[in-house]
DNA sequence: TGTATAATTTATAATGATTATGATTTGAGG
DNA sequence: CCTCAAATCATAATCATTATAAATTATACA
């Protein structure tokens, strides 16, 4: 997680410049727990940059995730969401009200498990888990 | 996995239609380790069927995965993949060639730990890891 | 502080996998 | 062998994402 202008530098040190429109979505993304999609990204942040398209989020969300600042999130859904918490972790969707939540699991024992299994010099892993969040629980 | 003729037999029960072409995607499905995009499913079975469409692949597929009959793999690629191995399995795609191949892990405890760390009542989860194949490091 | 310029934003069009539609064909019961 | 609802096939529609191109702007530098 970077601060606004720890974000600029960064940039600027990769070639890019910091623009408002990179700055206030990387931001948002650090201050919400929601995993938007790029939609939710898009109604958001067009209160404050009224002029914002859907073209900047996607090219923003493109730059961000080369770098490796972001994390996509792909839950099997139409569309992606996103993560500024690139930290290792899993994720739980609600198939009940579609809310997805950050899960810290370790999976290093998992993860040899494959290597050894398989034969591959394994790099990445993604695990998504699926149930009934407590609150649609009350309510069934 | 089914036979022919037990999935002719299941589809009746379901009150869908035991027809040539869906007898021969599902065939064509336990035949394979290939874990085919519905674009080589139509590819292979033209072979067998000239005049067998794509929507024939799609409708099927979804048939198929209603009954509970296939898995659909989302490794993030563009397209779906399908495996007739229902079985409690992970899959493993090399990011050199693409392939895609199954693993057999025991996810039991990782379960457990997800639903008491969230409190979610899980049902479901998918894991996919990504690295190079003994092949490709060869050829490295 | 003003200017030049290449990168960026924006609006719009293109892409491509998947889904929907509708005319023709066909599986399965009587 | 008929009947006819369901299925196939060809085609069009959908929709998230990516590409394109004109207008705008961040940054380096005078």
């Amino acid at each position: 997680m970077l601060t606004k202008s720890q974000l600029a530098d960064f940039l600027h040190k990769k070639g890019y410049k910091a623009t408002p429109q990179r700055l206030a979505v990387y931001e948002y993304l650090t201050r919400t727990h929601a995993h938007p999609t790029a939609e939710m990204l898009y109604a958001q942040l067009l209160h404050e940059y009224p002029s914002m398209s859907f073209s900047t989020v996607y090219k923003t969300m493109g730059i961000l995730h080369e770098l490796n600042l972001v994390k996509v999130i792909n839950t099997g859904e139409e569309s992606f969401r996103y993560d500024a918490d690139i930290s290792r972790h899993q994720h739980i969707q609600c198939t009940e009200c579609g809310r997805v939540e950050d899960l810290h699991l370790d999976l290093d024992a998992i993860r040899l498990e494959a290597g050894r299994k398989s034969r591959y010099e394994v790099r990445a892993q993604e695990l998504y888990f699926y149930g009934v969040c407590p609150e649609c629980k009350k309510e069934a």
